[in-house]
DNA sequence: TCCGGAAAATTTGTATACATGACTGCGCCA
DNA sequence: TGGCGCAGTCATGTATACAAATTTTCCGGA
């Protein structure tokens, strides 16, 4: 999960900063993003800001306007629950791609190995939880799992939606943490993981493809209780800050 | 699904004749793109061939090289089952949460109407198929799906994945008119086209989304006939010509 | 012969001036 | 008063010169 070099270039610093005001919601969704005004305030030429907002409607944050130039993208709460449903039917077909076809052995290991070392962030007590490393581990292991099937397709099309920040892996962890509900449900989150790479291995590819849709599913569940139950830690999970307010 | 003007700008000549000259095959998976040479040769200057370039980087068709510029996208024989994969994976979620939200009236109205004049095209003989006509309603067909759910996400999804030129929903039906197996196969898609709108209606999500899938596997059966028995066909096949011809 | 490394060539990155096209608002005409 | 059209303004489209970075080439040394 190499992410970009964050300034070698000018478009990648551009790059960076306008991913980060997108996401963190100060550019409100359909605002027009003006090139004279972007190079001005981040003191480079339009040619890089130009770069920089092309990766970025690649990355799915911006849109083509009809007659030129680019847009904030909208995403309402429903767009949010569809980008998880999307992951979790993708990552269904990478597990059942896996059964059907079979993954090497080399393959299994590894992802067996990132279960096992989640096993360890687990403490004796029933709440006691490294979520620093449970998250890495966690991103770690969707990775393992997109790539099991050995697609090309699969995995670019799964890392597309993972780019976005609300539908990575590990976007709604930072809230479980807050309460012992949800440091619960990583436990049982952990016991998918585990039925999953058993049924991969089992070549069963249905119950795969079941497992791994309802574990990214987890992730609607708590966007549907923060939304519901708790607006304020909105603020807590990465990307959320930019789905548009007005649509509940 | 209104293409983009062809040459209002040159960045759309020289995005149109670069992606000609890539879904032809004339420009081999792996090929560096380099600006310069592209400029002189489309006769324009660099700033219109690298806006180009970008967007076949966001349609999939180019690669942006780890250093900078871009190079052909390789499409192996496995990448396009697995894109067809894809695509019935996708349709499959359209229909299945079609089903489960429930559609309104209109949109239900339309797709059914596409299917009754979809009927009108096959005439009273058994392989008697107006294939221009059945080519441009499958279309429609596949788009109206698409836009059941009402998800801006899953509609944006599925249009990134069809608009490969292989697996564009009537990529192979140029080649269904040549043998009378596959002419007969067109009224057995048409039957599919008319069970899936009726489970969509009935709310039936899971048979809906087998339905979807099962009908966008259609195509995977013609590309196996085709690399199998009758690769001479591949000509016949829009973009099937920038497969590598290497792995089989 | 093989490797390291520096210089040369090539290619992309950036700034900028100018051209072209889109939008706005004003005023003219019906 | 309403609508049409014509500027003027503003934003993007394009070309081009120069800078920086990458890749290639070639030479010296081990």
């Amino acid at each position: 999960m190499a992410r970009e070099a964050t300034s070698k270039t000018h478009a990648m610093r551009a790059l960076v900063e306008l991913r980060k005001r997108i996401t963190k919601g100060e550019l409100p969704g359909g605002t027009r993003l003006f090139e004279v005004a972007l190079a001005e305030d981040l003191q480079v030429s339009r040619t890089p800001v130009r770069e920089a907002m092309s990766r970025l409607a690649e990355e799915g944050l911006l849109e083509r306007a009809p007659s030129g130039g680019f847009m904030v993208r909208s995403f309402a709460y429903a767009d949010v629950l569809d980008t998880l449903e999307l992951r979790g039917v993708l990552e269904g077909t990478a597990a059942r791609l896996a059964a059907e076809r079979g993954v090497p052995e080399a393959k299994l290991r590894e992802i067996t190995e990132v279960v096992r070392k989640l096993d360890e962030v687990f403490g004796d007590e029933p709440g006691d939880v490294d979520f620093e490393a449970y998250s890495e581990l966690n991103g770690q292991f969707h990775d393992a799992l997109a790539a099991l099937p050995g697609s090309a397709t699969i995995e670019r099309e799964l890392a597309r939606v993972k780019s976005l920040p609300f539908a990575s892996p590990s976007a709604f962890l930072p809230n479980e943490g807050r309460l012992s509900a949800f440091r619960r449900s990583l436990a049982v989150g952990q016991e998918q993981h585990r039925e999953l790479v058993a049924a991969i291995a089992a070549r069963e590819g249905a119950r795969a493809e079941a497992l791994a849709r309802e574990h990214a599913l987890a992730a609607r569940r708590n966007l549907e209780y923060i939304f519901s139950s708790e607006h304020s830690m909105v603020t807590t999970v990465p990307g959320l800050e930019l789905v548009a307010p007005a649509e509940k």
